[in-house]
DNA sequence: TCGGCGGTATTATATTGTAATACTTCTTGT
DNA sequence: ACAAGAAGTATTACAATATAATACCGCCGA
């Protein structure tokens, strides 16, 4: 995302602030930070200068800047020989600012402890953000693939079970419009993108009362999942729970991981308030 | 900290760069941003614009547009009814960034899932952060206070036996000097706050390749770690292992607790490099 | 040895962040 | 129920700060 061209107002010297509302209350310096940090999300290795330009869409000299003010902030970690950067363990501070004060997560670690324990399996707590599912509270048990081990770990939620399983217990139109905003590259051969073939999943989801995929975020992968409801019983969120084949069968998983992954769920639902802040 | 009170130079309207080298590549409102996030790191529950304000040495207005900036970005969000703020879960892809490059979280993620299973503790890596241990991964057995199952935890090193661990094998000097920089509160009744008993628990970690906590960052808490260490022997995190009494005795654990922390630590040591940049 | 690429340092400029203030909306105590 | 005050929101004039252009330096490969 190349990020909206800074359409740098047109108008010299010209006082601002007339035109609209409240636009001098956005710090443009703190977004184009984060833009720094973003821009090792996805990324291999460590990051030169150039690169970090590059993918952010700053120029050199914005690079420059904020690499280096992020590097004295502790965020960014220099290679002193290569030059080049790379996250510093420092971020984690803002995963222990987010988790220490959800409370969901709190009821949930020792009913997700717990689940886990009976089959041996991973389980997931997951949040729907954007297109996105995020995954909060992991409690793993097989190593998958690393990164799948990750908290903070973003899926695209219409191919995962999570997804489904939380748009499902959604108003309808919301779900929809969170299918159409995503955009559906398949993540496995056998990925389910089409439109109604997709919604059909959120439908099915609604009257299983989980979510199920197999191979549809990755290879050999039975993903289960059911949803978290608040007091109105909107889904907020969805314990997801993976199984491997051919360790697992599909049959297998509906028998034994939806009824655990429900029962999991729903003792921790309904403790939270109606509806957090949904934010302007 | 209530953070260097900004110099704000001195005279008006003078060019700034002259002084010293490079002041102009610090991009102060970058800053500013990041202090209202912490400002939310040690909190209970939702802070208002005046409490932000407070926290963070900004005033009124700064705190505004902060709060805002960050409450547009995603990363914080904003309670309609209560116009109060509270971190988003966006903050977690903060610790994606950092996690999914991390090659020691990679090697060592097996290990520990293993470990855990030999008696179903719980097992953590944790490293060092000036004079704190930041958990970096968690596999999660037995649910202790919440705060404690959460990544990005910190715990000051000097009480805490990955702390000891991991300083018994840095050069003697940095242990010292972390040692004193330590702001040595007692965390428990039994918490060894002195310095030159601190310094011994070090050196006794040293000789017995571990260190070993009784009660000392919580009451009823065994904690047992091992120095992961680089090609030069140096540590670079350590391996924890916390177990519980009246479950498990002091005994008990040196005897099965100790080989496998170590075990575990030893078969993740030397796979890194030398050592990872120290930043300027 | 040279060429060029990537990173670093410097500085004039005006855009952007700042902070003072007025306005509005909630909260609280009587 | 009302008033007083606290907390949050909006507006604007000002200049300090972030900006970006450019020059410099050192490293790597040819």
């Amino acid at each position: 995302m190349p990020v909206t061209e800074a359409p740098r107002s047109a108008r010299q010297t010209a006082p601002r602030g007339g035109e609209r509302g409240a636009e001098t209350l956005f710090v443009a310096s703190l977004e184009k930070g984060f833009r720094v940090l973003e821009a090792f999300r996805n990324v291999a290795g460590d990051l030169g200068l150039t690169e970090i330009a590059e993918r952010t869409g700053l120029d050199k000299s914005a690079a420059q800047r904020f690499t280096n003010t992020l590097q004295k902030l502790g965020y960014l970690e220099k290679d002193p020989s290569s030059r080049r950067y790379r996250p510093a363990v420092r971020l984690l501070d803002f995963s222990y600012t987010y988790l220490h004060q959800d409370r969901l997560a709190e009821t949930a670690m020792a009913r997700l402890i717990e689940a886990s324990k009976v089959y041996g399996t991973t389980v997931n707590l997951c949040e729907l953000i954007d297109t996105d599912v995020i995954y909060t509270v992991r409690i793993p048990h097989e190593k998958a693939s690393f990164p799948a081990t990750v908290p903070g770990r973003r899926m695209p939620a219409y191919c995962t079970s999570g997804g489904t399983a939380i748009m499902a217990f959604r108003p309808a139109a919301e779900a929809a419009a969170i299918v159409d905003a995503s955009d559906r590259v398949p993540m496995t051969d056998d990925t389910i993108v089409e439109r109604r073939a997709v919604m059909a999943r959120i439908t099915e989801a609604r009257e299983l009362g989980f979510g199920i995929g197999v191979g549809q975020a990755m290879p050999n992968e039975i993903s289960i999942a059911a949803p978290v409801l608040n007091a109105r019983g909107e889904a907020i969120a969805a314990v997801q729970i993976p199984v491997y084949m051919p360790n697992w069968t599909p049959a297998e998983a509906r028998q034994k991981i939806a009824p655990l992954a429900m029962e999991t769920a729903r003792s921790i639902s309904g403790i939270l308030p109606p509806e957090a802040a949904r934010s302007a």
